[in-house]
DNA sequence: AGCACGCCGACT
DNA sequence: GTCGGCGTGCTC
């Protein structure tokens, strides 16, 4: 018997099967999938079964397997399938691949393997008849009648020496049972009436099984209520489900909905939970103990069996994209591969759908669906934009005079407040303090970022720069700034204009220790605090009833962020934090502060309109060559010698030129951090109409370069972003 | 990833 | 003459 094993090495030049003897005392426990440790030149490694046959391949002599790490097998035929398919997509090693498939206690990097816990329980003998008991003794046995089997810390409560008698005795048998560190209650069946809106939404869903549904659901529409009743629909054909939610908004509170109506038929991967209960959860799915899965991007490998739907909440959201480590790859497309085996249905939803996403739909690739109406036929609150320009000339830069009398009355109604500061890429750029001028690149429309060692303005897209000026080009003041505000800052100042409120601050630093982000959230929902002053953190999912104001203290910031996504992310995220108003009986309210009033992004969130939004970005995608008109693929050189780096940028685009027709190459540009951790970077960009024309001379490069240890190739298709 | 092999500079 | 620099190559 012979073995191919895949080693738990991510490198390129070993990504590839070894093959091994197993000695005959193993042949059993072997199956494809298992995992195995072997040696590997002077090491021993552990690695993936992925072929067992008869003979050797290689003419090699080979060496034997040492032991199985696992009983069971870690990844099923489905999985294994995936990730060599996830190899193709990515052009990502696949040891990684199956890497990302696991909790990080099945790694092998790192050793620490978390173990599992068991508990013991007691049961009696059936001689325990021939005994006679009083008082301690009695009253366990008594407790033992009635319940047959009882922990042992249970028993050990009551007399822990009279445990110990009965033991010697004979009357009691121990037994010991896997001990779950997470528990789920029992379902309570909680269901909420839905809306005939919500109700044909469904109704499609559950007729049109196997298909891909976008659905577009206002803030406060109810889309969770749809997405459990197609659950439930799904659970009662014996099915399994997986819910995709970003990691920001996989509160408890929303754990909590599903726990409510599903009970211990939910497994919740988040990264509030430790290493030892990711564990847990993942065993519990593997043996179907659970079947529905709601967690971030990574549960969306989630290895259950019979799968009938895959929920995408806030389809548009950037984590479902891995960028950092490899491999890069989107959940959207895995959860169209798995859907595609599993013959299940793909819904997605969003208040702001991504424009591939709603492009697709349009074309008729996916099945549209639609929640316009907010439940209980609430309206959606009110938004005035204001315009900083005029407003901010006075003592206070940050607020407008309307937004200070707007919080003083909430305030006086004892109602509360929601202020986001909207802090996501505000040191990156530049911009005027006076007017809100900011540095574009002529070529691609893209906000200039600062580069402070050589003082200049570069477009990280095309390699364009110039020099900073230090006056304003539109109003001519001196007064070009790094722009930016901290929190800090601000709730200062809030305190000083209303100094009998209370402020809760909630950003990065406030909330970085373990479970205080929920603790901060509970205090706020149980009107411990007037006015929630945070980052992006304030603005997903959060359901505040008596919140009746937001104030979003500069909208710009985002708008500035090099990349080609700022106005739909924008869009989105200003959609999103007002949706956070009025959720209740009363009316809401939402003051938006911009430098920017007429940008499409800002005075189109006034009416809450995504289509008008969806039809002019999606003039401008296709006037400059983006998304969805056009895929991107970025390539990313790095090594420590700059020249070098720049000689075989230069000879990789020189050769993507000559092998690619009616591909734009673009670059090789300096990384907009061009050097970190004295590693220094170029990327070349890709913009492409047809799929499968780049991959072949793509994987031709790469393993021209893969033994070479003065360049390291990474690849991103369509990258989430590029800094 | 590790580790050996191998081919050029300053030293017991 | 030798010790050791890390570039290159290999691991069933």
């Amino acid at each position: 018997m012979v073995v191919g094993v895949l080693v738990e090495i991510s490198n390129q030049n070993v990504d590839r099967i070894f093959e091994y003897s197993v000695p005959s005392s193993l042949r059993d426990s072997i199956k494809i999938g298992i995992r195995v440790l072997v040696p590997f030149g002077r090491m021993t490694l552990e690695g993936f079964v992925l072929e067992i046959k008869d003979e050797k391949e290689t003419d090699k002599e080979l060496r034997e397997v040492l032991s199985v790490v696992d009983q069971e097998v870690v990844l099923n035929q489905e999985l294994l399938e995936l990730g060599k398919r996830m190899k193709e997509i990515t052009l990502s090693s696949l040891i990684s691949c199956f890497q990302v498939m696991l909790p990080k206690s099945l790694k092998a990097k790192n050793g620490k393997k978390t173990s599992i816990k068991y508990d013991t329980y007691y049961q009696l003998s059936p001689e325990y008849s021939e005994f006679s008991f009083k008082g301690k003794q009695l009253e366990i046995v008594e407790l033992l009648k009635k319940r047959k089997s009882v922990l042992r810390k249970e028993l050990v409560e009551i007399s822990s020496s009279s445990v110990d008698t009965l033991l010697k005795k004979g009357v009691l048998v121990s037994f010991v049972q896997e001990h779950y560190r997470k528990s789920y209650q029992h379902d309570s069946g909680c269901k909420t009436i839905l809306t005939e809106e919500q109700q044909a939404v469904v109704s499609k869903v559950i007729e049109h099984p196997n298909q891909n549904f976008l659905l577009y659901g206002v803030t406060g529409s109810g889309k969770t209520e749809v997405y459990m009743e197609i659950i439930d629909y799904y659970l009662s054909l014996g099915k399994t489900s997986i819910v995709l939610v970003p990691e920001i908004s996989l509160t408890p509170q929303m754990v909590e909905r599903f726990e409510k109506r599903f009970g211990n038929r939910i497994a919740a991967i988040h990264s509030g939970l430790s290493d030892g209960e990711k564990f847990d959860e993942w065993r519990r799915i593997y043996r179907g103990e659970a079947s529905i899965v709601i967690g971030a991007r990574s549960a969306i490998f989630a290895p259950l069996s019979n799968i009938g739907v895959i929920i995408i909440d806030e389809e548009h959201s950037d984590s479902y994209k891995q960028s950092d480590p490899s491999p890069r790859y989107h959940a959207r497309d895995i959860a169209f591969l798995r859907a595609k085996t599993h013959q299940a249905s793909v819904v997605m939803g969003s208040a702001t759908p991504s424009l591939e996403s709603m492009a697709r739909a349009q074309k008729g690739i996916y099945t549209y669906l639609e929640l316009l109406h907010r439940v209980n036929g609430r309206s959606l609150p009110k938004v005035s934009i204001v315009d900083m320009n005029e407003e901010s000339h006075g003592k206070n830069r940050m607020f407008s005079k309307s937004l200070l009398d707007s919080i003083d009355v909430r305030l006086k109604k004892k109602e509360q407040v929601i202020l986001l500061l909207n802090r996501r890429g505000y040191s990156t750029f530049i911009s005027c303090k006076n007017c809100g001028f900011t540095f574009k690149c002529p070529h691609c429309d893209i906000t200039l970022t600062y580069h402070k060692s050589s003082n200049t303005l570069r477009c990280h897209y095309c390699g364009f720069g110039e020099k900073v000026y230090d006056s304003c080009p539109k109003c001519h003041e001196k007064s070009i700034h790094n722009f930016g505000i901290g929190t800090e800052k601000i709730e200062e100042e809030l305190h000083q204009l209303f100094p009998s409120s209370r402020i809760l601050r909630m950003d990065f630093d406030t909330t970085s220790r373990k479970g205080k982000h929920e603790e901060m959230i509970s205090s706020f929902k149980n009107l411990e605090y007037d006015i929630l002053l945070g980052t992006q953190m304030v603005a997903k999912g959060l359901d505040f009833p008596n919140v009746t104001l937001v104030g979003v203290i500069n909208a710009d910031t985002s708008l500035n962020i090099p990349d080609f996504r700022s106005s739909e992310n924008t869009f989105s995220l200003l959609n999103q934090v007002a949706g956070r108003s009025g959720r209740s009986d009363k009316s809401g309210e939402v003051i938006i502060q911009t430098f920017n009033p007429l940008h499409y992004a800002i005075h189109l969130t006034k009416y809450h309109d995504y289509f008008s939004f969806y039809q002019k970005e999606m003039t401008i995608r296709q006037q400059l060559k983006y998304p969805p008109y056009y895929y991107l693929c970025n390539i990313r050189m790095s090594g420590k010698d700059p020249s070098y780096l720049r000689e075989e940028s230069v000879k990789i685009k020189n050769s993507l030129d000559r092998n690619l027709d009616s591909v734009i190459i673009l670059g090789p540009s300096s990384a907009s951090v061009f050097k970190l951790n004295n590693i220094y970077r170029y990327q070349i960009l890709l913009k492409y109409k047809k799929e499968s024309i780049i991959y072949s001379i793509l994987i031709k490069i790469m393993d021209h370069y893969q033994s070479n240890s003065k360049i390291r190739i990474d690849i991103d298709f369509n990258p989430s972003q590029m800094l």
